[in-house]
DNA sequence: CCATTTTAGTTGCCTATGCAACAAAAATCT
DNA sequence: AGATTTTTGTTGCATAGGCAACTAAAATGG
């Protein structure tokens, strides 16, 4: 295991968070002006449009989604007031619910992601060339593989 | 405005947020596990210790530590009760405040820094080599500066 | 110089989310 | 089978943080 931190990593690093958080902040400011969900809706919503049936059972979906179980109770909860899902309990496990996506719930996915989309293009995308981005895909990729391993985070 | 965004970026994006969340959850919980605050007491009180006088008035550090003025006054509050700085009134100007970094402050941003430092290289520096940090540095260098013009964040 | 507007910080209220404790169901062990 | 352990989701309680309304002080303008 590496320990060393030279000051170019820790540069790095510096601005891989600060950049992080500024274009998440407009990110989510351009989802409220449009009076949208925020984020942490569309990653859940998003996560079940990719799963086959579109359903999972929570704990998958909290840890797709990077939230804790209560946590995900909690967002869940929301999303079922809205009709955005729909719990459905397993008939082959009396433990487990599965979260459903809706028809509203795509539908509502879609209107997020074309502003999202935007932010993303504006925000993070606008700055990269081509190189840049196989780049950021290959050092990000290695990255959030090995987060997992450690068992950091999803 | 560039408004396209090719599959490539889209996919950059998506490992680079991903690749952000489990990095920090995983500092914030080796912070936690070594009774340590959270990095948001140590990105305030880092702004303060890099400020000439180690001190800062309250809408400048909310806007350095990326917060709103009123979580600024919130996390201000919880820093002075644990004497990491004090509160000190402006004499030219009645409105202001001071946030002054005290000694007891700087000993906790060191404590802080040591694991948040082993985090940083373990949980991102390790998964790169020496032109990785460059371009990353290069990379979010530019993009953090694009964000500030935006107005988005801090 | 007083009235208005702007700025800085604080506070009330709200939402988001985590941890620990819990309940229910399944798996495991004897 | 019955008892114990593990797993799954939910709930109580706690903290963090934002927005809008507020107060105090300074700047502006008549």
């Amino acid at each position: 295991m590496k320990t060393s931190l030279p000051a170019g990593h820790l540069e790095a690093w510096r601005r891989f968070y600060v950049s992080f958080w500024r274009i998440y902040a407009a990110i989510e400011a351009d989802l409220a002006a449009a009076g949208l969900p925020s984020l942490a809706w569309y990653d859940a919503l998003y996560e079940l449009y990719l799963a086959p049936g579109r359903h999972l059972r929570m704990s998958e979906l909290a840890r797709c989604a990077l939230l804790s179980r209560s946590g995900l109770t909690r967002l869940v909860d929301k999303l079922e007031k809205e009709k955005l899902i729909e719990r459905r309990p397993c008939p082959a496990d009396g433990r487990v619910q599965h979260a459903q996506l809706t028809a509203k719930g795509v539908e509502t996915l879609r209107r997020i992601w074309a502003v999202y989309r935007a932010g993303i293009a504006r925000h993070f995308a606008a700055q990269l060339d081509d190189a840049d981005a196989g780049r950021l895909r290959e050092v990000f990729g290695r990255i959030s593989a090995a987060a997992e391993k450690t068992g950091a985070g999803a």
